[in-house]
Formats: structure tokens, sequence, C-alpha cells
RNA sequence: GGCCCUAUCGUCUAAUGGUUAGGACGGAAGCUUUUCAAGCUUUAAAUCGGGGUUCGAUUCCCCGUAGGGUCACCA
């Protein structure tokens, strides 16, 4: 382990990070990937995290940003300790600046406005002109020339710091010891040092993580498609699914895990392992974390959170289905199988798929034949046999007792003879789970109904 | 354009001087008791280029190239 810290003193005090987003647009993966590396920094080191809102651009800030943030942050459970609004902090602010002012390290400099109605003065900080050198902890030595930024602004007036200026002194006086941050803020460091520096107070340590690019590994932004973790909520994504996969995105555990908890994430994080180059963000990889995911949750939740959707989307599509809950627990093998995310359930209900688990289905003559099959009493004749051994079981019988008395009939005269009309027959569709499972799930003598109405329909 | 950062399969990544360059997602094929899904097996697929350093470079250095970030009285 090296130790690559600017700052020797911060070693034995508490961790502090934060997440300080701007309510200015939805949380999406290009911002909030940031707040799960500062989120589980702190955990694993017994720190605190804290949310803080930038709010201090009137313009462009919005409350409903603010209530998207919170509610983001919440849903993913990435809970902080403390929290502040930017925007409440203004006399610290304007008391940092008034020192700096008075102490030269400020000024309040003379402007010829770009536009009419512009400010006729701001604030600017003296730069010292100086090579400024810090230690990143992801990349190593980072050094800049500041000279380039001249007497830069940090106040567009006394009560009205902006950014830089406003970061600094919160950081600071917050107590924040570790900042990550994304890629872009890398060039904004060397400034923030320097306000350090005029204040007298010694700078955190700094890790820059990299970008989380769109396709076309530009960074990824709302106005390039980026989705709000709201709508990945509302597409039925689990928050640890999108924490696990965030995670995995510029940082690996080092051995071959792939699906963590977020309490074994806090566990295995390890900032020195966070990779240098930007990751495009890969929704195909995502789905498969959240299948992983869906597959661990306890059996109830699944079933309460599979009844609560298909519930709410029968009902929007004109399905007056019963028994949603017992039907999901019988099937449940079932659903598990055919879904990523639980808005996949949507689909399957649009898409006619869930039907036959509710009502009789409408059976077409032509889908009971299989095949080259053309005779029609060939088929009735198939399924007539199949029948008589779904006959023999007992109303609640095993997918594996189902299979072991229609098989070798199925063997006999042919496997795609017998179990294709019996499965169409049970289900009307011409793609669907096997007729053992669906039999099972319906139990044998609902199963016998279907199969006489399918008869019935070939005569 | 200036400054800064980055560079391994299509994608996420492992391997920090010595490996047949590994894994995962996705793709393809096959198997699995009919279809679909799932599962299993197999498979294709990468070190940006050029120079060094070295007995030996994915790995270290330099130069290119490419991509990205940032250059506000936004955050």
């Amino acid at each position: 382990m090296t130790d690559t810290s600017n700052n020797t003193s911060h070693q034995n005090k508490m961790v502090v990070t934060r997440f300080a987003p701007s309510p200015t647009g939805l949380l999406h993966a290009g911002n909030y990937r940031t707040a799960v590396f500062s989120y589980l920094y702190a955990r694993q080191h017994g720190g605190k995290f804290i949310l803080r809102i930038e709010d201090t651009d009137k313009e462009r800030s919005k409350k409903e940003y603010e209530e998207n943030i919170m509610d983001s942050l919440n849903w993913l459970g990435l809970k902080h300790d403390e929290f502040y609004r930017q925007s409440e902090r203004s006399e610290l602010h304007r008391e940092y600046l008034e020192k700096l002012i008075a102490s030269g390290k400020a000024f309040i400099s003379k402007e010829t406005p770009k536009e009419p109605g512009g400010r006729t003065e701001v604030i600017r900080l003296k730069n010292p002109n100086k090579k400024v050198k810090f230690t990143d902890l992801i990349r190593g030595d980072i050094e800049v020339d500041t000279t380039d930024l001249g007497d830069f602004v940090i106040a567009k007036s006394i009560t009205e710091p902006i950014f830089h200026f406003a970061v600094v002194v919160d950081d600071y006086t917050m107590g924040v010891t570790h900042i990550v941050r994304g890629e872009d803020h890398i060039s904004n460091t060397p400034r923030q040092i320097l306000i350090y520096e005029a204040i007298g107070a010694q700078y955190p340590e700094y890790a820059h993580l990299p970008l989380v690019l769109d396709a076309k590994r530009a960074k990824l932004s709302k106005r390039r498609g980026a989705l709000a973790i709201t709508e990945y909520r509302a597409k039925g994504f689990l928050p640890a699914a999108l924490i696990n996969y965030m995670s995995l995105m510029g940082w690996n555990p080092g051995t071959e895990q792939e699906i963590f908890s977020t309490n074994e994430l806090v566990k295995a994080f390890d900032l020195s392992k966070v990779q240098k180059g930007g990751a495009i963000f890969d929704e195909k990889k995502l789905r498969w974390i959240n299948k992983e995911h869906v597959r661990r949750i306890p059996e109830a939740l699944f079933i309460s959170t599979c009844t609560e959707r298909i519930a709410q989307t029968a009902h929007a599509h004109d399905r007056s289905w019963t028994h949603i809950d017992s039907v999901i627990r019988k099937a449940k093998e079932i659903f598990h199988e055919r879904m990523d995310t639980f808005g996949d359930l949507d689909e399957m209900v649009k898409n006619n798929e869930l039907d036959y688990l509710f009502e009789p289905p409408q059976v077409s003559t032509d889908l009971l034949k299989w095949k080259n099959q053309t005779d029609l009493t060939i088929v009735a004749s198939n399924l007539t046999k199949a029948r008589e051994c779904v006959a023999t079981l007992p109303e609640s019988s095993t997918k594996d007792e189902i299979k072991n008395i229609i098989m070798p009939l199925a063997e006999k005269i042919g496997r795609g003879e017998i179990l294709w009309p019996l499965r169409v027959s049970l289900t009307g569709l011409e793609k669907s789970p096997d007729p053992f499972t669906v039999i099972e799930v319906l139990g044998t003598s609902e199963s016998l109904k279907r199969i006489d109405s399918a008869l019935l329909s070939l005569k």
C-alpha cells in the first residue's frame, strides 16, 4: 500500500466525503456514480457522507430537481449523515469573502459590462501565478501552471459567491477530507487549491473518477439521452443492482465476483483499484446484473413486487385477473426465467404472454398442428392420448411427476406430435413455457378442461 | 486552439517486466425431453502506431495518433 496523501495530518482524522450536486437537472448515471463512490469510501472508513445541494445559481436551480436528487438517493439507499443547502450558507461565504478582501488576497474589480446591463464590478482572487501540484488518489501527481487563469472571479458580488469559492469554503468548514468527484473537475482543482491557500486552509485529498460515457464516448448527460435514476426505478430496476453496476464502472474487486450487495461493496471497495479511463454505460449488462439481484431477493418480496406491478398493468390493459399473487407464487420460476427487470412484466402483459395463467386461452386449430402435420384427426387422436395421461395425475402434481407420465407417450408417438398440441391447448400460444410446467401451475383439472375444449374445436 | 486526462476483445475489465493475454455482458454454435425463455458446453473477439530501455514489454520512457474533459459574472 502506498500512501499518496497530500496532507499527512488527514491520516488520523475521520474520513468525510460529500456529494454536491446542483439542482439543475435530474440525477442520472453521469453524476450519481460519484455519489456511489463517495458513499462507499466514507462507509468503508467509518466516516461521514455529506449531501450538499449547490443551489447558488438562482436562475437554473429548481426545487423539483432538488426533490428528484433526494428521492433518487433515498431510493438507492445512499443515506447521508449531514445535509446542507449552499444557498443557506451565504453568511459564511460573505464572511470569508470579506476576510479575503481585507487581507488583500482578493479584490473588487471594476469591469466594463460585456452586455448592456451587466455588472460593473466583481470580486477576483489575486492570483499568485504559481505552479500548483497535487496528488490525485487515482491519477497520481498533477501539476498545472495557474498563471493563465489570471485573477479569476470568485464572486459576482459580496453576497453572490460563485461555485469555486462556495465549494472551497463549504468543504473546508464542513471538514471534508476526501473530495471524490468526476474527472471533469480536474481542471477546476488548481484554482480551488489557490482559494484554499488564500483562506489559509489546508486542501483535502482529491480522487478524480473517470467519466461515465455514452455510446459515442462523450460524457453522459441528459442532453445525450441519460435516463434519470427515477426512470430506472419506474422501469423496475432494483436499487442495489444500480449501485452494483455503477460500482463496476471504473472499479473492480480484483476477484471474479461481479454480483455484490451494497454492504459487500462497502467492504470490498478500494479507491486505489479505480480505473483511469472512462467507461461506457451499457444497459445490457445492467439488465443482467439486475436479473441476478432479482434472483436473490426474498421470495415474499419478489411475489409482492410482481403482483403489484402486474395488477397495475393488467388493470390498465383491461384484464380482470384475480388471485394474481397466488398465480405468481405457483409460477414464480416462469417469471424468474423470463424477466430481467420488473418492468419486463409490463411487456409480458401487453404482449398477451400471461393471459393463459389467468383464463382459458382462445386456441386456434391451426396452431395445434405440429410442423407438417395436416391431418386434424391425428392431432385430435394424439391430444386425446395426452389427455389420458394427464387424467391419471392427482390435482397437484410436480413438473417432474407430470413429465414422467407424459414422456413415455411422447417418446413413442413423437415428441412434437404429443407435446406441441398439448402445450398449445393449454396456453394458446406459439411460444410459452413447456407443458409440464404449465400443467403444474394450472393444476390437473383446469388443464383437462382446456384440453377438452381444444379437442372440441378439432371436431 | 491552450491546458489537462486517458488508451487491453463490440462493452465492463484482469494480468503493474516473463501467462497459450484471463473473466463477465453481448454475439455465434451445440446440448439440454416440442416452441420460447432459462441453464449447460463450446466458440469467435483485444494489448492504437512508431521508437527506445531490457535477455524479455500490455506493463517503464519518448514521440505520434485517437478519444475525452475543461477553458463563464454555471455548477
